[in-house]
DNA sequence: CTGAAAGCGCTTACAG
DNA sequence: CTGAAAGCGCTTACAG
């Protein structure tokens, strides 16, 4: 069946339609009016092309036209609230200004990300945008000799624009916060646990500057064996954990939902020690409010993000510093 | 800088190297070695593409093609841990098996549904899967005129060949556990309340059957108006339970992770009548294990759908009884 | 070992 | 109001 019934192309509906092919693809593609094709002519070509199940060939006509309209996107994992939000709104925006999406996920492997941002190349795309891509510069050195436009979201780059949040303030912030939590709930005053991230990540060394000046604001100095930078999984974070068993008060800056699964574990397994552990969040989850000894998270400000992001796209401009978008501090 | 670099095509290529486009071509597509072209162009040819930031142009590559490799998802929402897992996996498993996925979000717009369904098909998709489709016949019937596979993962099609969870399996057993949690640290034996999904859906009926029974083979029934399937949104779960102040012990099933978070908000505003209820959810994610009050959770088993469905992928079948999953039951 | 040539399915300027 | 024709950038059977 896939075989005998051939795809229907606008030279057959002309021959049905006792039209030109020419006439068939103006009518198919909208600028019939502008050609001053008959309505009669029109109707009965759209008519006759839903008869016979006849649909674009997208590569024939991408291939003719000028422009693609396709936007690419690379986004390193679906497995939290930041990535899956920044992948609908995307999808919405690029809709809604008359682009073709695609995005495509890469697990946080180098040369996947680098054979992805090949393989959208290749597909037309119109900008690339790499989103808490590992190695931007590389995308963004291919993208230049190929003569597509780069954007980072999420990581700056050297060699494109980039907009990112401002983690510096926002982890200030929520430091701050759980520092008066600490004192306000616990009567207690000291210097906090940093969990999770990578020190030679821009995100997490900028986070990490924001922490320990809302502890020097206040007078406080971090021992360094209290920075725990151990990655990207819950069970790292859970295992960094395990030579500290608060015998009093306690607090934790958690970097990132991943991290925090780690920390939510360890304090469950805590026993009657957990309510002296008051603990923060830079990254969102509706559930994280609920999780007891949680003080507050950091929403990054998704919408934003791309809104500036979407004004840079088709206007080429040079890298320079990246645009930074406030977080929203959500306390509970 | 865009305009003056015109891409580079293999005419260019061609001419540097001193060579036909065809050998620029079998070099490029690696079929060189069968062609017997001597490995000293092969490797000038590379070069210079190299150096010349060429790059395929998939549109034209595709249009001379009979085969695309291009498997499209339609996908409704990235907002839970499921359909994350389900995108990330399916973008795995089709690379491993030489396939390029694309995958689109449609926010559950029967519309946009639909017409992101044309786009890829426009895209020349050998397979379209829909998932969790408002209206996956509609989908399928369009995907049959064009000549185009279809798929339905979630929820069941009559048009297609369907993979889905044993919801009602599933949703049996997490009542029974429900029940005999509320037994145990209760001490309460009684019919619990079923929040969330829509009754019109056939995952939602499938385990408000499996509820049911689970209540019947304990010779429990449950009084309509403890049924409130009032959708997919958090705000509309905890409406629904705002004419709810237990006054003894009671329980929950929560049918979704969107509706927990109504359930849990609701939970939490409870004050102390709170530690008399128990709950568990259809659907995993991770924060779960640590809400109070949750005593397990299902979680479908993404990976073995996908292989079942990638199972189908390439050889068309007749629609028949959809293919059941078993779910993983999480106790806590 | 390699090239000339046809053709994939469209779009659009051009010529009526 | 409409059609003939060129061409987008590839791939591949065919012919040396």
């Amino acid at each position: 069946m896939d075989k005998d019934r051939k795809r229907k192309t606008i030279y057959d509906l002309a021959v049905l339609a006792e039209a030109s092919p020419s006439a068939v693809s103006s009518v198919l593609n909208g600028t019939w009016e502008k050609r001053r094709i008959s309505k009669k002519l029109a109707t009965k070509v759209l008519r006759i092309a839903e008869e016979q199940g006849y649909h674009l060939n997208a590569q024939a006509s991408l291939l003719r036209r000028d422009r693609s309209n396709i936007v690419g996107m690379i986004v390193p994992k679906y497995d939290n609230r930041y990535f899956g939000e920044i992948a609908e709104q995307f999808e919405a925006k690029a809709r809604a200004r008359g682009m073709f999406p695609v995005i495509t996920c890469t697990q946080r492997d180098p040369d996947l990300e680098f054979e992805a941002a090949k393989e959208l190349v290749a597909y037309q795309v119109e900008c690339l945008i790499s989103t808490g891509a590992t190695d931007p510069d590389r995308i963004a050195a291919f993208c230049r000799a190929a003569g597509v436009q780069a954007l980072n979201l999420d990581l700056p780059g050297q060699d494109a624009p980039s907009v990112i949040s401002d983690n510096y303030t926002g982890a200030r912030d929520l430091t701050r916060l759980i520092l008066d939590r600490c004192q306000s709930d616990l009567g207690w005053h000291g210097a906090l646990r940093f969990v999770g991230g990578r020190l030679s990540d821009h995100n997490t060394a900028a986070r990490l500057r924001g922490f320990l000046d809302a502890h020097a604001a206040l007078g406080l100095t971090v021992p360094e064996a209290f920075i725990k930078a151990t990655g990207y999984s819950a069970s790292a974070a859970w295992s960094s954990l395990q030579d500290f068993s608060p015998s009093g008060p306690a607090g934790i800056f958690v970097n990132s939902t991943i991290s925090l699964e780690g920390v939510v574990r360890w304090h469950s397994e805590l026993g009657s020690e957990a309510r002296h552990v008051r603990y923060g969040c830079f990254d969102w989850d509706p559930f994280g409010k609920f999780l007891p000894g949680n003080v507050g998270m950091v929403e990054q400000d998704v919408s934003a993000m791309l809104e500036e992001l979407f004004t840079r796209i088709g206007t080429p401009q040079a890298a320079g510093a990246p645009t930074l978008i406030p977080c929203k501090l959500r306390a509970f």
